[in-house]
DNA sequence: TTTAAACATGCATTATATTGCACTTAAATT
DNA sequence: AATTTAAGTGCAATATAATGCATGTTTAAA
């Protein structure tokens, strides 16, 4: 999964959810300007942030042998 | 999955494959010293940072539902 | 179709990660 | 056990990402 990828799937799933980029910047401490982002494949987050994203949103990062 | 986790597995992956940290540095031009950190938990590369790291050990990312 | 909320972007500043280097420690080879 | 190779660390310099703010655009509701 590319970043362009993984942004996709966070913006999906927080529609999905039905909150707003401000609600979950607030919940998870990620600057509103970073998370805008990440969503949309600009950006570059580390793990950390990106696993305190995904964690609000039931996600979690694996790893396969592709 | 955690960036410890993540480390582990990289680590495990490597020497699995038989090569040594520096071969792999080289080969995914990531520093040294950065390898190193990121392979023990410590360090927070970046998506494409690790991105660069999995693909040169066939492995990839993938986001689940928690 | 106006209005309001949500989303996106450029830019400067601040915060954080990467890197190379010199060195130490651990593991493997002879 | 001695030597060589691999792995790990502290630190200073450099590079990169995060953030806030002002502003523009898109979307959706009234």
């Amino acid at each position: 999964m590319t970043k362009y990828e993984i942004g996709k799937s966070i913006k999906d799933r927080r529609k999905f959810l039905k909150i707003t980029q401000k609600e979950l910047s607030d919940i998870v401490e990620v600057g509103l300007r970073s998370l805008v982002d990440i969503e949309n494949g600009k950006g570059n987050p580390t793990i950390e942030q990106l696993n305190k994203i995904l964690d609000a949103l039931g996600l979690k990062i694996n790893l396969d042998i592709k």
